[in-house]
DNA sequence: CTGATATCAGAGGGACTGAGATGC
DNA sequence: CGCATCTCAGTCTCTCTGATATCA
């Protein structure tokens, strides 16, 4: 056999694409472990800190705001309105519309959605300093802008 | 209508699980165009790579060296061997096995996609200094190194 | 018998496309 | 009419599981 532990990784295994899509994979998981662990998901905590945020919406403003498809938040908001952590509501001005808005209830889960990612964020970074920490997502923070921009611009 | 244009972001695209995953999307995205405006793949690559680097091995240790599943190595091997990029011939000594290795015109190939590669990365971090990808893939391959470990730790 | 190998079929999640019905 | 909204159905890509046949 051609060595079975320890071998040196491929030369492309540096590459800056191969680092961060890989460790993407990573926070990815790290991330929905956490929020299956207190029985939700990575969109329901979007939404609802979203909703927080920026106050009651129709499904096509929060799409934009959360970054979420139309057709997935479709789902999402099954989903919460069921546990009646938000409320849909048609819109009196625009009888297309759903007005969305958070519940009481709705607010005390975005409260341990917060935690359950914060303690997420951490486990991911474990590694890193407070200073690296702020290194790294400046870094990615620049990156990010100029990939939407372009998106942006293009379509 | 809530504002059409210009929304400052949510709160949550900050979070640096947010930002790796997306800024990865992106980073595979370009990886992936470059790729396929040559007619190949990233499979195609890492296959080929890991061949020039680590020589002819049977599919089961290309696999583990290329991070690849079997079950995919199966069909990125058909289309090379399509393309005569690679021989699959069978080991002599253990009947199991395909002894995959590269032919000449698969390092042409591989010529190629490392220049396509190459460019890639360049598209991709385009806004950073050369020494703010040096920090960046520094910190990236800390945390990934990291992650690695406790996942193969643990299975 | 156990374990490894190669192959195939399919599941699963995440992001997107297209078409429809309704209403502005 | 064109356009926006909500919904549903289906596609696409990547990754992983499971089952099978073969052989060490």
């Amino acid at each position: 056999m051609e060595s079975s532990s320890e071998e040196t990784p491929a030369k492309w295994k540096g590459l800056a694409s191969w680092l961060i899509t890989q460790t993407g994979h990573h926070a990815h998981r790290v991330v929905a472990d956490g929020f299956s662990s207190v029985h939700s998901h990575g969109y329901h905590y979007r939404v609802l800190a979203t909703l927080e945020e920026f106050g009651p919406a129709s499904q096509a403003t929060l799409s934009r705001r959360s970054s979420i498809h139309t057709s997935e938040l479709v789902a999402t908001i099954n989903e919460l309105a069921e546990q009646e952590l938000v409320e849909r509501t048609p819109d009196p001005f625009d009888r297309r519309r759903n007005i969305v808005s958070l519940t009481s209830a709705g607010e005390r889960h975005l409260r341990r959605l917060e935690k359950q990612v914060s303690a997420s964020q951490d486990e991911f970074l474990a590694p890193l300093s407070a200073k690296e920490r702020k290194q790294l997502t400046a870094l990615l923070s620049r990156l990010l802008n100029h990939h939407e921009k372009r998106a942006g611009s293009s379509e």
